[in-house]
Parts: C-alpha cells; structure tokens; sequence
DNA sequence: TTAGCCCACTCCCGT
DNA sequence: AGTGGGCTAA
C-alpha cells in the first residue's frame, strides 16, 4: 500500500460537489480522524464517500471495513447510499448498529462466549418482568427498590463495562443492588437470554479474553467508521478500542452539540479521549449547514453558546435570513394545540404538503393535547415512538411460543404464555412450579416435563396440556418454513381463536396475520445473507427472525406512505428535517426537564436537545409556550423556558404579547381553586391573596409563577416554581413578591 | 383456585 | 392512557 496521498479528482463522481472541507475528511490519508459534522453539514454524505473512495482507490477491500451506527435506519441507509455510488456486493460488509453486530459476532461464536447457539434476547419490556420475577423470588421490597431503577442501575453496569463484581457498594442498599444484578445475571444464563447491554459487554469479555478471536477480527477490519460517535458510551467505545488495536484506522464522526444520550450512558467524553487515545492529529469541522437559513442557524448558535463544555463549532450558511423565529405564547396547553392547529390549516392551505411539516416535544406524554386536536381538525397525523409493530401485545405472545420452540429453558417467554390464552393455570399452580424449579435449580419448562412423565394418558388439563402442546409444537415444527411456523404457533396456541371470540380483535386479528407476512419477507430477504459469518456455523432462520424481531423493533405504524403531520419527540427527531418544525412546551420543567436540575451537566444535555430540535427547521421555525397544561393528572405552571431567552431578539417574531383566551379553551384561571382542591385542604380561597396561576417577581429568585399554598390568613406560605431556582415555599408575612 | 372486572397509580428521553 | 393489584363470582 502506497503512503503517497492519494489525488482526488472533483472530475470523480464520488467526489464531485462536495466542498473543500467535506473533500478534506473524505480524501484523509490512512490515519485514524475525528470529524466534527454539524447538524445539516452533509455527514452521512461523508462518511459513505469515505467508505467509497477507500474502496475505490484499493486502500481497503469491501470486507475489511466495519462500519458502525446507532440506528437501523442509519446502517440501511448507508448501505444503500454505498450500493448506489459503487457497483460492488455489500454482502460481505459489516455495516451494522452495535448491537446487531455484536450479536452477529455472539451468534459466530456462540460457544466461546459461553452462551447456546439459540440464545434469545431481552428487549426492556421482557428485561424488566425478568427483574421483577426474581426480586419476588429474593423477597426484596420494591418500594425501597423499585424495579424499574433496578433494571437502570443494571444496564448502567454493564453501559460502564461492569459486571457485578466489579462494582463498588459500600452501604447496605447498593450492596443490595449488586445482589440482585448478580442474581439477575444469573438467572439469564440459566435462561440462555441477554439483554441488550449483555450483548455489547458479552462480545467485549469474548473478544478481550479470546486472543485468537481478537486477532482474527483485528487482522480483518482494517478501516472501523463511526457514526454518531458522541452517543457512544464507554463499553462501546471499549469494544471499538479493542477492535482497532494497534494499527487500525477508527474514522469517528460525531458532533458534541448533538450528544443527547447521556441518560443512557453516553459519554460525550469520548471524543476527548479517543483525540488522545489515537493520537488524532486532524480534526476535520465541517460547519456549513445546507439546512437552514440563518435565522434559524443563528437562534441554534445563539443557544448552544451558552455550554461550557464544548469542543467548539459554529454552523453557517449561504442560503439568506429566511424568516423570523415565530414565538406564541399560549395560555394553556389546548390553546397551544389549537394555535398549531390554526397555523397548519393556514400552511397547507398555501400549498404546504403535511408530511413536511413536523410537531416536535420534549416527552411523548405531550402529544395527546396535539393529537386531540388534530384529531377534531380532521387533519392526518403521524406519531412515532409509539407502540412499535414487534412490541404488541398479541405479537409479543405469537413470538413467546416462538421462543419456547427455539428454546423451551426460557423462563420469561414460558410465563408470558403459559396461561395465555387461558388453560386453567393461576397464581397458585405457578406459585408450586417455580417453587420446584427453584428447588431443583432448573429451568419452568424442566420443572413442567419432569412432573409429567408419570401420567400421560387420558385428557390433560392445566401444566400437563401445555408441555404437551409445547411438545407438539415443536415436533410439527421440525424442518417446515418459517412462515408455516409462524401460522402454527398462532393456531395451535389457540392464539388466534381467543382473538375471534374476542369483540374488539380484530386489529390484533390483523397483526398476526401481518406477522406471518412478515416471516414471508425476511425469509425471503434474508436467506443467505447473515446466516454465513466467516464461515462460522448456518444459524436457524427462527433463531434469526427472533433476534431481528428483538433488535429492530419494527415500523413505529402501519400507514407509512400517508400524507400526514409527523408527531414525535426531539429524540426521535434526531437526524430528520422538515421544512416547518414547531416546538411546543418550552417551559421550564418541561424543557428543560426539572429533573435535568438533578444530573450533572444535565442542563447542558438539555440545551443540546434544544439545539437539535431548533436545527430540524428548514425554512419556519415555531416555538410556543403555555402558562398552564395538564400534566400527570394535574395542572402545573411554568414559566417560559430560559433556552426562549437565549436566542437574539432580533431574530425573533412574537406571535402574541399576552395570551388571548380562545373561545375554545375550556379552562379558565377562575376555575383553578377548584381544581387545585387537593393540594389546598387548609387553604381558605377568600385569603389567598395570590391566586394560583399569578406570576410574580422576587428581588432575588427573579420572576416566577404561584403554583401553590397552606396555611391560613395570618401565616400564609405560598409555592413558587422560580424555573431556573426550582420551587421555593416563600412565607408571605416576610417575603417581598410582587405581581407581575 | 381461577377468571374477570374495576379501581388506583404513574409518566422524560430509547438501541 | 395503560398496567397492576385487589375483589368477587363460580
């Protein structure tokens, strides 16, 4: 291999109209590179160039390249975009999310990693009655420990690269944590199942201690791409390191401005330490933004100025100002939902198309209000981040007795569908074989056969009816397609029946009928394409199909092709763009979310998200707020979000000066006292000299709204939510507020 | 002992 | 709004 630079030709149709700094990332010798690729500055445009030009100029062969993403769609995508500028075979090509990969490598070497070939995996729904299953089993009281941080405190572990040795606990309740993670772990090897942290750590533990397996795959990936890299967190980029070793080339894109996982591991530290790490010696930025106009542009910097810790990037443009920043000022969150409505109606009376235009929230529990409106305006919508196709109920059951037939040891999917649909087996007959199961220290379906063997004549009922259906099952099942396996374990689980007597089954009729097409088309798809990893051993279609029914959960809805508003929060927003974005809820609590105050630099994550959500917007940008909006069960106040602050005035159109109550608002201050009458049993309404709802200043907490008070006329406290000083219970006798 | 119904509870973001 | 627990009828 030659270390002569290699000379781009813009006559190069791989390389043809890309801009100086983009053709500079994209011809970078062979060295590992960081590029710093802002929102709208082409960086999947980038990275598959790369990946074309190395190929194309024989610096690397197809299969000595590993390409890594976060999402399907972004690994799809690439895939396709690589297909389509280069006419060669992706087949052989590890492009692929991390988790797919991982698995992909799991399934090669099954047993080293010390896990059966048909292992299953746990998405977070089957994670958690795992969890809670054992907590009962361990008697743990979960009102000290609440199942779900349990389960956030395990996949925080193994996130980390920790298992549960490794973790520190110095007082009695994290030593319990620990318990039950080593348990739980336990228990899933018992299971032969993994989560999906399990799947990343599992492959980092197989690949360190394996050396030839280590070696093997260093020897082969001499190029590793990252995409998204500041989502990584620090077992994945663990695994990465390992991967590159020595003398590999790790290309890593990212944007710190984007880095809105933190919740869930990501550490935006990785960038620094992989610059260390690497020796990187070019970074290559990449901040012309071929999105926005610069108002919108201009707002985004404006706000992400205000983070500390930044690597430090500003976006532009050519395109001209474009419009102003439109604010509106809502008096309650239906009055919000009714401006958006009122808006739409008059863009697409203009000839704007619905799917360009996006509602964007910070919590999927806000788009009910808009999804109510939209609703009674006859106008189509969209949501995404709903209920995905493979995570439903009735789907969920079909897949369980799919489970059962790849592998009966599998404790969750047995007691997803032992009793479903129902055959006479209660609380209490599960109480007794788990018991068993425990005390021989075996798997339910073993504790289920072994007490069967005796009596196998005449009618069964209860357990003995469902190992022999089980049985029967999979005696059918040998050597019949995929699809054919599919409609068996819907029909002769009775699953299917109990949906036809069902009055409202009809969807869920619809749904595994759907799910056998499904089977029809990845059988289709996917036969020989993933089942011949480096010449390891043909895993079984089923064992496949479950996996993908695991790892890509699906289509968020059925009506893709439809013209319609697209409803989803900002995290889902990531990567997308639309000519008009509205951002609603921009109140402090909401967004930022209060319990950001809580995390470090949680507020920084939270302006980041800000920035993202604002960077979606081509052409119009709407941001609104209400005083008021329904909120678990309640009515809360906020004042407008600090992020509406950050943003130059200059930019800026206000809609409204003051909230004008519509005619279809249903809500009025007036009724408030009634509706607050929990939190006001002592209050007495005549006294209140502040009303709830009322904004008032203070000398030193700044300006914020009365949420609430106790006590009676002579020592009256009122509730504050300040927003940036959070809730302050202020004694009027000594308290300086004055009304706004 | 099990099935089905009703009521109460929570709810940020998600591969 | 969806889920889980508790109660009641069989």
């Amino acid at each position: 291999m030659s270390h002569q630079p290699h000379h781009a030709s813009t006559q190069d149709p791989l390389l043809a109209g890309l801009n100086n700094k983009q053709l500079e990332a994209v011809t970078l010798p062979q060295q590992s590179a960081l590029i710093l690729a802002g929102a709208g500055s082409g960086k999947t445009r980038v990275l598959t160039a790369r990946i074309a030009w190395l190929i194309q100029t024989e610096q690397v062969s197809p299969t000595g390249l590993l390409a890594v993403t976060f999402t399907n769609k972004a690994a799809k995508e690439m895939l396709t975009r690589i297909t389509a500028s280069l006419p060669i075979n992706t087949r052989g090509m590890w492009v692929g999310t991390f988790h797919g990969l991982c698995n992909r490598l799991l399934r090669a070497h099954y047993r080293e990693a010390g896990l059966p070939a048909s292992f299953q995996i746990l998405d977070i729904a089957d994670q958690l009655s795992v969890i809670k299953r054992l907590m009962k089993l361990l008697n743990v009281d979960d009102e000290k420990f609440p199942p779900k941080q349990v389960q956030n405190y395990i996949n925080g572990c193994k996130d980390e690269g920790l298992r549960a040795h490794a973790v520190d606990a110095y007082d009695p309740h994290s030593q319990k944590l620990r318990e039950i993670f080593e348990e739980y772990d336990k228990q899933c090897q018992r299971d032969g199942v993994a989560d999906f942290a399990e799947l990343l750590l599992r492959c980092y533990e197989l690949l360190e201690r394996n050396t030839n397996i280590r070696q093997h795959y260093q020897s082969r990936f001499r190029y590793i791409l990252v995409d998204e890299f500041q989502d990584t967190n620090r077992l994945q980029y663990q695994w990465l390191k390992l991967l590159a070793g020595k003398d590999n080339c790790m290309f890593a894109v990212g944007d710190d401005d984007q880095s809105i996982y933190g919740f869930r591991g990501a550490r935006v530290g990785n960038m620094r330490d992989f610059e260390t790490d690497f020796h990187i010696q070019t970074i290559v930025k990449l901040e012309e933004n071929y999105r926005s106009h610069s108002n919108i542009l201009d707002a985004a910097n404006a706000i992400i100025s205000h983070n500390k810790n930044r690597l430090g990037k500003n976006l532009w443009t050519s395109a001209g100002a474009g419009e102003p920043v439109r604010i509106y000022q809502a008096y309650n969150d239906n009055d919000e939902a009714q401006f958006i409505v009122d808006e739409i109606k008059m863009l697409h009376a203009e000839g704007m198309g619905l799917s360009e235009i996006a509602l964007l929230y910070r919590s999927n529990a806000q788009s009910r209000v808009l999804e109510h409106a939209l609703f009674s305006a006859n106008l189509p919508y969209r949501v995404y981040g709903g209920l995905r196709f493979f995570e439903r109920a009735e789907i969920k059951h079909a897949l369980a007795y799919m489970r059962l037939i790849a592998n009966a040891n599998d404790d969750t999917a047995l007691l997803r569908v032992i009793n479903f649909p129902t055959r006479g087996i209660g609380a209490r007959s599960l109480e007794q074989l788990q018991e068993a199961a425990r005390a021989a220290n075996c798997s339910l379906w073993q504790a289920a056969s072994s007490s069967l063997k005796t009596e196998d004549s005449g009618q069964k009922k209860g357990i003995p009816a469902f190992v022999a259906l089980i049985r029967a099952m999979v005696n059918q099942a040998y050597g019949i397609k995929l699809s054919e396996l599919v409609e068996l374990a819907i029909t002769m689980s009775g699953l299917m029946a109990h949906y036809e007597s069902e009055k409202e089954g009809e969807d869920r009729i619809e749904n595994l009928k759907e799910l056998v097409t499904a089977a029809v088309s990845f059988a289709n798809q996917d036969f020989g394409n993933h089942n011949n990893v480096d010449g390891e051993t043909e895993q079984d279609l089923l064992t496949q199909f479950l996996s993908h029914a695991s790892l890509e959960a699906g289509e968020h809805q059925a009506d893709v092709g439809r013209e319609a508003l697209q409803l989803m929060t900002v995290h889902a927003s990531k990567g997308l763009e639309f000519k008009t974005v509205f951002i609603s809820g921009l109140e402090e609590g909401l967004c930022p979310h209060e319990q950001s105050a809580y995390e470090a630099s949680g507020l920084e994550e939270e302006r980041r998200l800000m920035y993202v959500a604002v960077t979606r917007a081509r052409q119009r940008l709407y941001l609104s707020h209400a005083q008021s909006r329904m909120l678990h069960g309640q009515v809360r106040y906020g004042i407008p979000s600090r992020f509406l602050d950050e943003i130059p005035d200059e930019l800026l159109k206000h809609l409204n000066s003051k909230p004008v109550v519509k005619s279809g608002s249903n809500r009025d201050y007036s009724e408030l006292p009634a509706m607050m009458s929990k939190q006001q049993s002592s209050g007495q309404k005549n006294a209140m000299p502040w009303k709830i709802g009322q904004q008032v200043a203070h000398a030193k907490f700044g300006n914020g709204v009365v949420v609430s008070y106790e006590g009676n006329a002579n020592d009256m406290r009122v509730q504050v939510n300040f927003g940036r000083e959070g809730l302050k219970w202020l004694a009027l006798e000594f308290a300086k507020l004055n009304p706004i």
